[in-house]
DNA sequence: TGAACTGTACTATTTGTGTTAGTACAGTTA
DNA sequence: TAACTGTACTAACACAAATAGTACAGTTCA
């Protein structure tokens, strides 16, 4: 069980799915090339519908995570820039919020506060 | 026109209705016991329905921005721990990112490097 | 008192998204 | 050929957001 679905989250199963995934393939749990399971199969052990899997596989591929082998299968994809295009997002994630926090009058380092690092300084 | 709805944002109109309020109380741009428009007056002025005002009114009771009087209308709540609540909200907003940083092995330091402040260290 | 405001509480309808279901077609593998 | 793979549809259902309309209750003020 790769995935696996939450029905307390808010989110669409789709969307959980490709989370999922994009976690796993950016961990390097799944390799470059490893083979994803097939739409029907997951759909079976996620017991959704084929649809909502084909619709989270086409996100993955529209956004460099896999590519697809018509009539093989999905693969992972040995895209190494997705590391870097994620770290992006999460600074500018953290750079909305910090934005904010500007605009309420909120101190950034009072709010960074001891958020730094594991035991090293901070 | 102290709100303002962006038809691009995904957000639904009685959420940004909230959003908005909620920044203008909490950056102390309405003061306490200052009234807001009326439920209709809002509407019109959106060109969005009643109901929808309504509902984000109630959400901002619910959640102790403003206090209701019914028959005179709404007004901003003196609740000075409102910004505290929010402070701890946004700590947890990016503590969330950052443990997902961690899962993929990105490391915390670089990641917030430069985000601190505004021309004091870092 | 009565008119004109305020909030509140419904019901009905429409729209869009997410999901399910079913069918069909095309490419690959053994 | 049989059994896999992905892809592309259409139809139907559920749900949330939003709109529309009506009705009722409390406040303000002339």
């Amino acid at each position: 069980m790769l995935i696996r679905i939450d029905y307390q989250d808010a989110r669409p199963i789709y969307e959980q799915i490709t989370a999922g995934f994009e976690k796993l393939i950016l961990s390097g749990v799944l390799e470059p090339d490893e083979q994803l399971p097939s739409v029907r199969g997951l759909a079976v052990e996620l017991s959704t519908n084929p649809n909502t899997v084909q619709k989270a596989y086409a996100a993955l591929e529209r956004n460099g995570f896999i590519y697809t082998v018509k009539g093989r299968g999905n693969f992972v994809s040995g895209n190494v820039s997705l590391i870097n295009e994620r770290k992006r997002s999460m600074r500018e994630q953290i750079e909305a919020i910090l934005k904010e926090a500007d605009e309420l009058g909120i101190d950034r380092k009072e709010l960074l506060e001891g958020l730094g690092g594991k035991g090293k300084n901070d």
